[in-house]
DNA sequence: CCGCATCCAGTGCGATACTG
DNA sequence: CAGTATCGCACTGGATGCGG
């Protein structure tokens, strides 16, 4: 079951290790809107299947980031929202989105390896 | 060659495309302090190979993010450095970095599902 | 010293179908 | 609606060995 799997030991990397998948930013950064139903987090995240979206949020539940409410009402009813140290992390996304899209306008879409290789070839001209 | 890996569209996922994976994000920090050849980069991370680490390296280059300067001197000798994009990187990782200390130190090194569980059962009584 | 090729295990995650 | 179970594939990254 992978269950809880081991964090790394490195600030980095234990932040890395709980931020990253495929899903979990930015499932984060939805949830920064305020809390919601599993339904309303899968309508809004285009391509997330709900398997994969359940299994994402029980990670991020694990480790402290996301909160988990269940209303046992008529048609069942669960509420995701971010715990405080969920919310901690709101100027880790902010950055991640700012930096990605300033790194998307500096180059177009497609892949810059053009011109970054041309730079390193004129600046000493090999590889 | 898996080569040039398309980059997500959302800037989030964009991000983290380029700094996550398992050492790249440790690497850019090293790289922080300054150019550095491959077998420096290579002892001051334990645990890397130093095949992954050139992995890891071409990945970073080929998103802009280190630039490879080689030397044809003797004993064959490589420097990375940061390119500007790179170093723009700074308060990015510096975040990752103070969280995840942060993170470490609330809880114990342990996983803290006990805690959190705790509090959960504690303010709405289910689960 | 630096990098590449090959091989291989773990697993993240997507599709689908089923329970309550 | 929420969650679980099963299956399968593709990819990441670790080990090792070769070549420049």
């Amino acid at each position: 079951m992978t269950l809880t799997k081991m964090l790394p030991r490195l600030p980095i990397e234990r932040t890395l290790g709980i931020i990253s998948g495929r899903w979990k930013a930015v499932i984060i950064h939805v949830l920064l809107e305020g809390p919601k139903r599993t339904c309303e987090i899968e309508t809004q995240i285009t391509g997330i299947s709900q398997k994969v979206l359940i299994q994402q949020l029980k990670a991020l539940e694990q480790h402290g980031i996301v909160w988990r409410k269940t209303s046992l009402e008529e048609p069942q009813r669960v509420d995701y929202s971010l715990t405080p140290l969920g919310l901690s992390l709101e100027p880790l996304i902010s950055s991640l989105q700012d930096w990605g899209q300033q790194h998307a306008q500096e180059q177009g879409d497609a892949h810059r390896l053009i011109s970054c290789d041309a730079v390193v070839r004129s600046l000493d001209g090999q590889r």
